[in-house]
RNA sequence: GUCCCAGUAGCUCAGCUGGAUAGAGCAACAGCCUUCUAAGCUGUAGGCCGCAGGUUCGAGUCCUGCCUGGGACACCA
């Protein structure tokens, strides 16, 4: 069920109020009319003592104006008509800073919008509901997920969630490589260990498989099939072993990300664009457009013309296509299907490969804006303090599942979303794995753990939870910094969403959740000697509990009950 | 050689379109559990933001050069 809420939260409410003000009173200092008025920005200052609200308007006009700043911040705040917005007090700081304090009273109404809106909280419609497709993971279909790809799953994943939750339509798609030489090898590794197991003789292709998964595969297919493929016409023998290694890949891979959280809406096949003509039509309507031309015996693509090093092979002179033809063929597909915006996340081994594919996407005529390609870049993995080794060839690399075996589900999400995805990252396994307050995944879902236990024990009481309770009891500071952590989630999310950033959730979600244990610890919920109060602090507690819930859901971390 | 990412507190990292005294967690130190879970709270300490120039009212943020670490540069996929 998608609900979009077309109203404004209060916060923004309020804020849009006092821009709006500060406008109204630069004009009316004769300081900028119409387009010279700045856009009025304001920002929660760091510091606790410049007020709740800044702005750096005054800073902006000094050109303009040709004053300086601290006397056009003193213009502005004289013609502030102050009565609508909630404002307590201003201040003139810095080099020309208006700081606002609030009568922050304001914010309680933030609470029934919490409890109204549920697991929708924090949901907005930025996204204007545009048609976005993103592609993640994408693993060729021959082996286990390994770090790099739970990264990318955790980070892709989390980045949808807030995507959708910011009112974009997404679609979640994985693209399956199941057409190039790599499947061929994962036929001859399947065929090798078949043999293996029937205790016959046949070498591993170069470059084979040598993962325990397709050795397992030649096993079951031994003890379930017999030799009956021994005497099967090689070419048949490949193509079913193809058929059944990629089967079972795909079913292992879908297996992994479903535990991991991540389900993808379309599962789409590279060999389905050979099938369906895509392929062709796409090299016909490059050739058409004049991006195509024949050199030594290839088809190449002017990719230089869109700001790429230089032109790239479609056709080798062999007549068999490379790898980004197909590409540029699922890209067209994909806008194709109307999707306004392209989103890739790829691992940084593909950075090289981003200017081709822009380029592509601009001869295929669309805009270069409309494909956006996120790095995730590389994770080393730290135990103990020592850095962990990890080795292609022997298959001995730290995978998805040893992840979630062995530090959890939530942890790994967790470690995956801290980080700004296009930085390289240390994964501390020891951190991770620990159970100890030295694992920040656990401050947030203790937080939460907390609220639940707050309510078993109201229950225990005989308290009933009244969400109309009257709200006035509420005005402690710490009550009230609270309120305005959670009255700034739905911004947090569109922020988060704008910049692809799913850290910034992990960021949001920690200081929500220190502002409610700095609260726990300073002032009581349940007091019988005041029912008001009681009652009306429930109310609160709730508030943060959907909001910490509803943050928790967008990077796929659990909101325990208990820990 | 060209390109990408990074270099910020002892460690891991934030820092939104340039803004105030550069933030957080962990580690360190000092306190807080007869009261809703101490995986918590309160406080202290810790910094030539890799180096050197430049742009301007103002630079961790933008530009140039350099140093260090990682990665990418196929008619492979």
């Amino acid at each position: 069920m998608r609900r979009t809420h077309e109203h404004m939260n209060i916060m923004d409410q309020v804020k849009e109020q006092l821009k709006t003000e500060i406008a109204a009173a630069i004009e009316a200092a004769g300081l900028a009319w119409g387009e010279d008025v700045p856009e009025i920005v304001l920002e929660t200052p760091k510091e606790k003592s410049h007020g709740d609200f800044a702005s750096n308007a005054a800073m902006k006009l000094a050109s303009v104006a040709k004053k300086a700043p601290r006397a056009i911040a003193e213009d502005i705040v004289n013609h502030l008509n102050t009565d609508k917005a909630s404002v307590k007090e201003i201040e003139i700081a810095g080099p020309g800073f208006i700081n606002f304090f609030m009568d922050n009273r304001y914010l309680i109404d933030v609470i029934p919008e919490v409890l109204d809106q549920g697991a929708d909280y924090g949901r907005s419609d930025v996204g204007k509901q545009k048609k976005v497709q993103v592609e993640f993971v994408s693993a060729n279909p021959t082996g286990n997920l390994h770090l790099g790809h739970a990264r990318g799953a955790a980070v892709g994943d989390s980045l949808c969630n807030i995507l959708d939750f910011a009112g974009y339509d997404v679609t979640r798609e994985y693209y399956i490589n199941d057409a190039g030489n790599q499947i061929v090898n994962l036929a001859r590794s399947v065929e090798s260990r078949y043999f293996e197991a029937l205790g016959m003789d046949m070498e591993m292709p170069e470059g084979g498989y040598q993962g325990a998964d397709v050795r397992q595969f030649g096993e079951e297919l031994a003890s379930e099939q017999g030799d009956r493929f021994v005497h099967v016409e090689e070419e048949e023998r490949l193509e079913f072993f193809r058929e059944y290694g990629l089967k079972r890949e795909i079913e292992k891979l879908k297996q992994d990300l479903e535990q991991f959280r991540v389900r993808f809406d379309v599962w789409y096949s590279e060999t389905a664009l050979y099938t369906n003509g895509n392929v062709e039509e796409t090299l016909q309507y490059l050739h058409d457009q004049g991006e195509t031309y024949e050199e030594d015996g290839a088809v190449w693509f002017r990719s230089s013309r869109y700001g790429d090093d230089k032109d790239r092979v479609l056709v080798k002179n062999d007549g068999t296509y490379t790898y980004l033809l197909p590409d540029i063929s699922y890209h067209r597909d994909k806008f194709g299907r109307g999707f306004e915006k392209v989103i890739n996340i790829w691992g940084a081994d593909h950075h090289g490969y981003i200017p081709r594919m822009e380029a592509a996407v601009q001869a295929l005529g669309h805009d270069k804006e409309q494909l956006e390609t996120q790095i995730i870049q590389m994770v080393n993995l730290f135990e103990n303090g020592e850095r962990v080794k990890m080795s292609k060839r022997t298959g001995k690399a730290v995978t998805l599942r040893d992840l979630m075996d062995e530090v959890g589900i939530d942890a790994t999400r967790y470690f995956f979303a801290m980080r700004s995805p296009d930085t390289h990252m240390d994964f501390d396994l020891s951190l991770a794995k620990s159970q100890s307050n030295e694992n920040p995944v656990y401050y947030v879902q203790y937080a939460h753990a907390r609220l639940c236990s707050i309510f078993r024990q109201a229950e225990e009481r005989g308290i009933t939870f009244d969400p109309a309770a009257d709200l006035t009891p509420i005005h402690s500071e710490k009550e009230l910094d609270v309120l305005k952590k959670i009255g700034e989630f739905p911004e947090e999310v569109a922020i988060a969403a704008d910049k692809f950033a799913p850290h910034r959730m992990t960021t949001y979600l920690h200081e929500l959740a220190s502002a409610f244990h700095s609260f726990y610890n300073a002032d009581r919920v349940m007091d019988a000697e005041d029912e008001p109060k009681t009652q009306a602090r429930l109310v609160l507690a709730k508030a943060v509990q959907t909001t910490v819930q509803n943050g928790l859901d967008l990077i796929g971390v659990n909101a325990p009950e208990t820990m």
